[in-house]
DNA sequence: CATTATACTGTATATATATTCAGTACAATT
DNA sequence: AATTGTACTGAATATATATACAGTATAATG
């Protein structure tokens, strides 16, 4: 799926609640009325890049024929997710053994799908809102950008960090409390695995 | 719930099956090519059955403003909840006004059942993991203890803090982070209300 | 530097849509 | 026997709505 632009996303979020709310799509005008808008022709122009995007699915004619394209997130399909402690030196994989329990939660809970549950350990991403025994909702993949908070691997140690790529060959892993200190991983030397990024997070007091 | 005709269900049945394959609701027209009838009127009639029997809800002068009403879908006990915006200087009820959204979840989700989620605005809770925009799970209680986190009203100020009572007549409410200072409540000159304490955190990236 | 995408206002209009009115017919209540 | 609810056809209409067209402006892109 394309980028989208932070307005776009605005009618978006847009469509969206006033579904929540009122069981069907905006109008042209509504969306107007929301965002501020002083000619429907804003909305149209945004809900056609929103198509052209593959975000959502206008049908012509149609009178609130705009429908949201959600992939594998049909609603209210539930799904059972694993819980996964980090441990200092290990791997969250999704080995029976690992396994502490499952959390039951819609499949559309985050933003965008998710694979598993993570509990940290320690402290090291105290700054960025992430506390001991937190749950980081994991999605797995390898396509990670600068300032993602990813669960890499480095020659077996499994640690949550800020990505940062430096150069070619040099990584860094920041973590986000001062105690601690950045890991910089010299990709010729050392072996580093991404195992995949956060989405969101769950705590439970 | 009142009883329901043959036909009636089919149109009810229509409705909830165009909603399903489009995204969006049926006009006159569309249940009528549908289910066979010649008349927009025959629709129309049916329609103000289901609405005066309080199986949907019709929003006049909207185009396809047909919305089915679910029991299971109204706020309570079930699995929807609202997601409500903390407002500097306004209080977090649950007027309509004040929703922004709901959140789809089991109801066991959190340890104890909760109520609605509040939208976290500001960084005064930062050392306890709370950022902005968190979701904070609450659930309405007056029953807190000193180390809750709790969500507070003083002269229709809306606050989230640690709970300390000092004394009879004094409660300290405590932020987590050194840039904000202890809100000195004295019970007898202020008014606090309690409006619930944090079971639980919800983010999403 | 030309082109494309984004981000708007403002006006206009064909048509999509809700909704009312006038009938007909039948079954179930009261 | 009168009333009410159901179940339709058919026509008419005000308005809700999508959508095109004419502009302006800025940022990104090749």
């Amino acid at each position: 799926m394309k980028k989208i632009t932070s307005q776009q996303q605005r009618v978006l979020d847009c469509i969206q609640i006033y579904l929540n709310k009122t069981g069907f799509p905006p109008t042209r005008a509504n969306i107007c009325k929301e965002l501020g808008f002083k000619s429907p022709n804003s909305a149209e122009t945004h809900l056609r890049a929103l198509e052209k995007k593959g975000f959502i699915a206008i049908e012509s004619g149609a009178s609130r024929g705009i429908s949201i394209i959600n992939d594998e997130n049909s609603y209210g399909s539930k799904d059972n997710y694993p819980v996964i402690g980090l441990v200092a030196a290990g791997s969250p994989t999704l080995a029976e053994e690992n396994i502490e329990r499952t959390i039951s939660c819609p499949k559309s809970f985050f933003e965008s799908g998710f694979d598993y549950f993570l509990k940290v350990k320690g402290l090291s991403m105290k700054d960025a809102g992430i506390m001991e025994d937190d749950l980081i909702a994991v999605k797995k993949t390898t396509d990670v950008r600068n300032g993602d908070i990813v669960i890499a691997r480095i020659d077996d140690e499994v640690t949550v960090k800020f990505f940062n790529r430096k150069s070619a060959k040099l990584v860094e892993l920041e973590p986000a409390n001062e105690d601690f200190e950045t890991i910089k991983v010299n990709l010729e030397q050392d072996d580093l695995s991404i195992e995949g990024k956060s989405i969101g997070l769950l705590r439970r007091n």
